[in-house]
Formats: C-alpha cells, sequence, structure tokens
DNA sequence: AGCTTGACCGACC
DNA sequence: TGGTCGGCCAAGC
C-alpha cells in the first residue's frame, strides 16, 4: 500500500492500543505502556500521547508521580471521580493518583 | 552535525 | 513533600 496521507505510525499505534486496554479505574505510566512494549521509552510514549492521545482513554496514562496531566486535571479528575479511581488527597495542592492502588500492570489476570 | 525540547523517570538530598 | 540532576530517546531547528 502506497502512502497516501500518512497512516499512524506503528508505534504510535501499538502505544494507543496498550492505552485502550487500560481498564477503567485503573492507570498505567508512561514508563510502564514504554516497558511493556519493551519498545521506546517514556518519552516516546508520552510524545504518541500528546499527538494522537485524544483518541483513547489518554486520562488512564498517567505520569509516575500521579500527578494529573497538566493542563487538563480538571477533566481528568472528572473522569477519575466517574471510574473510582484511587486517589490521594495532597496536604497542599490537589489531589493526585494513588499510584499504588491504581496501577495497572497491563495483566489481564490482574484486572 | 550540534543543540534544544518534551504529556518522562529514578535516585538523591 | 519537594527540588535538582543525570539519563533517556526521538523530533525539530
Amino acid at each position: 500500500m502506497s502512502r497516501m496521507s500518512e497512516q499512524l505510525p506503528e508505534y504510535a499505534e501499538r502505544v494507543l492500543e496498550v492505552a485502550e486496554r487500560i481498564p477503567p479505574g485503573r492507570v498505567m505510566t508512561y514508563g510502564d505502556v514504554a516497558e511493556w512494549l519493551g519498545e521506546g521509552g517514556p518519552r516516546q510514549v508520552g510524545r504518541v500521547m500528546a499527538l494522537f492521545g485524544g483518541a483513547v482513554p489518554w486520562w488512564r496514562v498517567v505520569r509516575a508521580d500521579g500527578v494529573p496531566l497538566p493542563g487538563s486535571e480538571l477533566r481528568a479528575l472528572e473522569h477519575y471521580r466517574a471510574e473510582a479511581t484511587p486517589l490521594r488527597s495532597t496536604p497542599a495542592g490537589g489531589p493526585r493518583l494513588d499510584m499504588r492502588r491504581a496501577r495497572w500492570d497491563g495483566d489481564e489476570a490482574h484486572i
């Protein structure tokens, strides 16, 4: 097939595919996704999400420290509330994800 | 070819 | 809890 109008790079497709598998109420970090794919790194995953994340549950792919996506934290928090994702209230500042409980390793058996 | 940037991460203090 | 630092790796300029 010829390159009509630039399709999604294969790597991007794989990243989005993983993002779609994350169960509601759970999250994976950028690094987790990269590690699961065994390809690329957190920053590559971050780039893919920045460019094409809008097509998938982007709020389920987060930074390792559990800080909601800057600029979209309100929308993200709405989703977390709606799907009962474990949050942790911090003394100063807004809520963060409770990574210990919300983190998903990508294994369907651990849902 | 070299330098900067970015939806990052872990170690350290 | 929070800030810095070095490492990371692809893209842009």
